[in-house]
RNA sequence: GGAGGGGUGGCAGAGCGGACGAAUGCAACGGUCUUGAAAACCGUCGUGCGCGCAAGCGUACCGGGGGUUCGAAUCCCUCCCCCUCCGCCA
């Protein structure tokens, strides 16, 4: 959410917003409405004023007086009726407007209306050369028996998957390898309820918009969390922070639960894109300055970055363009991953800068120096998201016979391990 | 799932239909005193919205929402959260 008055003064910018990121909107008819709002509600405190006074004598009023002064502050009450109903159905209307108004998205930004718009930043690491017949992820999860992805299916439809043996005690190595390495930057480690309101869905931005991607819990009005970014955000919602707390620094650790509702027939081999996986995912809320926000920007991006090339893995970085990077988000730059069998890049992090967007949403404040109350500036980025990272680091590091070369940063976390291989 | 008890300012805790945006204590902040600190004393000390250059004024908020009333922190309804006991359970 931007700042109401930000909008009124700067009508141009965020048009120019809504049309870069393909927001359906329309401003001027949000800028008639609130210019309507503040006329109503000026006419009701008015009116409330009215009969706060002829309440308050009414109390110490001699019994002749009484009655005529009930019967004034009763019409008053009336014709208040009269206009808070159409005033909250306006507000209501209002803020469901002001929800969908998107950030205006970073100036350095690629402008375009998709992901064919992205600007490649850098890429770093070598792309494996295989001198043998490399095999995919789903080739060697088979080969050793470390997953039964067919009878999953069987349970929970497809892009369902059963990790077993070394492969599950692999999957658990990387978390815990993430969380040592968030807690070594100094982010406190936090597990994440898996499953919110829609309040907390509302703060990130994932609703109103999204909702299709989101698991329902219709019975208990919960929905399950995509990312552990839906609870850390509404961790502190409503409270006010003293600017000494700030920054704040999450590593969350949650299980994420996507519909892939947009992606039907998309990825569905193996375990690139399933609905149910395990995230651990860094989350910050800075004081509100730009600069600031650009040096967590820049540190959750290298984070990322040191973690894939922990794991050895080839990787570029891209600049998503404004159609892509979606409607809260000041920029978002993504890294991905080599994945040999596709021959392509694929995501497996991404770093995304909100400013007060969520802030707002949520109500996230802190006392600044001054002793203003202002909002806070939130950035997430991935830390390791499984089992989407074992694609790459299963195909990336096979070898001739198809065992799998451990890369040295995880093997004080296999049992020293440095290849994995079928059980016998 | 059943029975009961609670949610008031940063914290503790009064208030239970009008003079209450809310006593009191603690904490915090500013000051006096002091070589410095502590203590003592004086003062300040919630948030949103509107108007205003500002001081300030108005309005709303005592878990959320709705209602009764001339008037609600106080009464009613409903939802949420916390606590205790019973049941079930990893």
């Amino acid at each position: 959410m931007l700042d109401i008055d930000f909008i009124v003064a700067n009508p141009g910018a965020v048009k120019a917003a809504i049309e870069a990121k393909q927001v359906d909107l329309d401003l001027d008819a949000l800028l008639a409405l609130h210019e309507e709002v503040k006329v109503l509600v000026g006419e009701v405190e008015e009116l409330r004023h009215e009969r706060n006074v002829l309440s308050k004598q009414t109390g110490s009023a001699s019994a002749d007086e009484r009655g005529d002064l009930i019967e004034r502050s009763r019409a008053v009450g009336t014709r208040i009726k009269e206009l808070e109903t159409p005033l909250r159905e306006k507000q209501e209307t209002l803020q469901l407007l002001l929800l969908r108004v998107p950030n205006i998205p970073g100036a350095d930004e690629p402008v375009g209306p998709d992901e064919e718009s992205n600007v490649e930043l850098r890429r770093v690491g070598d792309v494996p050369m295989f001198s043998f017949a490399a095999r995919d992820h789903v080739d060697l999860l088979e080969m050793h028996d470390w997953a039964d992805i067919g009878r999953a299916g069987k349970i929970a439809g497809s892009r369902s998957y059963a990790l077993k043996g070394d492969l599950l005690l692999l999957e658990m190595a990387l978390w815990r390898f993430a969380l040592d390495f968030t807690q070594q930057r100094d982010f406190t480690l936090i597990s994440m309820p898996a499953m919110a309101r829609e309040a907390a869905f509302v703060g990130t931005g994932h609703f109103p918009h999204g909702q299709e991607d989101v698991y329902r819990l219709g019975e208990d009005d919960l929905y399950l969390s995509g990312t552990a970014e839906v609870g850390l955000n509404s961790l502190h919602s409503e409270e006010i922070l003293s600017v000494a707390d700030l920054p704040v620094r999450y590593a969350g650790f949650s299980p994420c639960f996507r519909r892939e509702a947009g992606a039907a027939g998309r990825d569905v081999r193996g375990l690139l894109r399933v609905h149910q996986f395990f995230k651990v995912e860094q989350y910050v809320a800075c004081a509100a300055d730009k600069d600031e926000s650009a040096r967590w920007f820049d540190m959750l991006l290298a984070n990322g970055e040191a973690i894939v090339s922990a794991l050895e893995l080839p990787y570029r970085v891209i600049r998503l363009s404004t159609g892509d990077m979606g409607a809260g988000k000041v920029r978002t730059w993504d890294i991905e991953c080599w994945i040999p069998s596709q021959e392509q890049y694929r995501e497996t992090h991404s770093v995304s800068e909100y400013y007060d967007w969520q802030a707002r949403r949520t109500d996230l404040r802190y006392r600044d120096a001054e002793g203003k109350v202002r909002h806070m500036f939130t950035l997430n980025n991935t830390a390791l998201a499984t089992p989407r990272i074992l694609v790459p680091l299963l195909e990336n590091h096979q070898q001739a016979d198809g065992t799998v070369r451990v890369p040295e940063a995880l093997r004080a976390y296999v049992g020293g391990r440095e290849t994995l291989s079928s059980p016998s």
